[in-house]
DNA sequence: CGTGAGCTTGACTTGTTTCAACCAACGTGG
DNA sequence: CCACGTTGGTTGAAACAAGTCAAGCTCACG
């Protein structure tokens, strides 16, 4: 896994192996760069149907995306963001139909793996299977972190949450140096993303502004008072 | 694959890779038969807490348990409940801190395995590895199925669909021959299920009983209605 | 016989949705 | 250059779903 090939997100803690971070780079690797192949998707493109089938397995390279599934009257459920680095979903590595659809949130760069060379690959390199084990527990985390906060907390702790989780992975990524990230999301994402209104998420939003927890303008987020958040995202 | 070995939970259908069953079976295969252990929890106790250490790989033989994840102001949210033939969780294969907690809901036993051998066994046996990533992705649906019920269905729609998924999970393991199934979940387990209050859980129980859809009394639970119930859960 | 766990019911409160109107920014085509 | 539709955000009032509080009940268990 030593010698970092050129790669799309400029990454500086390649070891953290607590997040997806250089999943491109670390599959590239892996595959010696056979057969990879690069696509780009407009800001508010749907990329891929829940049931479609994937020959390839998606990495995204740069923006934002979002995984989703919607219900049969319209209502949909957001459930995951996906940065530079992310691997769209563990499961289609091993299963080429998807769960759910993606859409870019921002214009998006993603990079295909093959998927039969990366089961090869799995096999051949322990490591690179205790990465794709450790992502997949990763997803699943977060998917029941998700299901506990939209069972069990307030619309501020869900949106405080879901914010503070955003940064934080943004950080672990080097993408957010100081108080102040990129925040692509539009409220419907946000909506979306923590099972409430969009009404309702500006009205949060309009709270959190006014109690000088934070300030969104033009697409960028700053948290000027992270404790704040956190406590409203504990909602002890 | 082949030879059954004497195992708790009688299932009928061992090909069907669809679903969790026969993993006790499988891995005591795969491991032939070393170092297992036993283990007897009754009803209502915690087995694990979140966070802690678990050195073996525990499979459910008999009875029910539910996995769940506590506020810090006592709100619960139950993310999965624990059928016989299930694995605990696909996370602790390769990680032994447990991320949430595990109750018994009936009187339990479970079964526990060495993770190392288990971990060699994957590296040896390219079928074990299929069906772990398999049980892996099915857990990852679940978790986010809920996260959609929780986020965008309604009370109704959210118990018809939990009572539904249960029935089909205990068809799939042949523990439900007919319209009824043994049923030993409270009222307040429900409830950390879907994300609502017992009250509540309590008032569309008891409407969907006034409509004719299910029957429950001393611990089972029959679907009078599957196709009224079916329609509630889809909510369209 | 008492205690605690579980279920049911009713009145009231709260959080969230729905509906609606309005405004600002932006891109597109006439 | 302007007119226009689209997308996104803000605000307010009324409707609704779910939560809270409280009481009374059964049943199992010691």
């Amino acid at each position: 896994m030593a010698g970092i090939p050129p790669t799309c997100c400029a990454c500086p803690a390649f070891q953290d192996n607590l997040c997806h971070i250089f999943t491109e780079a670390t599959f590239a690797n892996a595959l010696q760069d056979t057969a990879v192949d690069d696509h780009f998707a407009p800001a508010r493109r749907l990329i891929w149907r829940a049931g479609e089938t994937l020959e390839r397995v998606p990495v995204i390279c740069q923006g934002w995306a979002a995984t989703s599934a919607t219900l049969s009257d319209g209502r949909r459920q957001i459930l995951s963001f996906l940065l530079p680095g992310d691997l769209v979903s563990a499961a289609l590595i091993f299963e080429p139909v998807s769960q759910s659809s993606v859409d870019a949130v921002t214009d998006l760069r993603y990079r295909a793996f093959p998927r039969a060379e990366l089961k090869q690959a799995l096999g051949r390199t322990p490591d690179l299977l205790a990465i794709v084990s450790r992502i997949s527990a990763d997803e699943n985390a977060r998917a029941e972190r998700l299901a506990i906060d939209l069972g069990r907390r307030g619309a501020a702790a869900r949106i405080a949450s879901l914010i503070l989780a955003l940064a934080e992975r943004l950080r672990r990524r080097g993408m957010m140096p100081d108080k102040t990230m990129d925040f692509p999301l539009r409220q419907h994402h946000i909506a979306d993303a923590v099972g409430l209104t969009v009404v309702h998420v500006g009205n949060v939003l309009a709270e959190f502004r006014r109690a000088g927890l934070l300030e969104i303008n033009e697409r960028s987020l700053t948290l000027a008072d992270q404790p704040g958040l956190s406590r409203i995202a504990a909602e002890l």
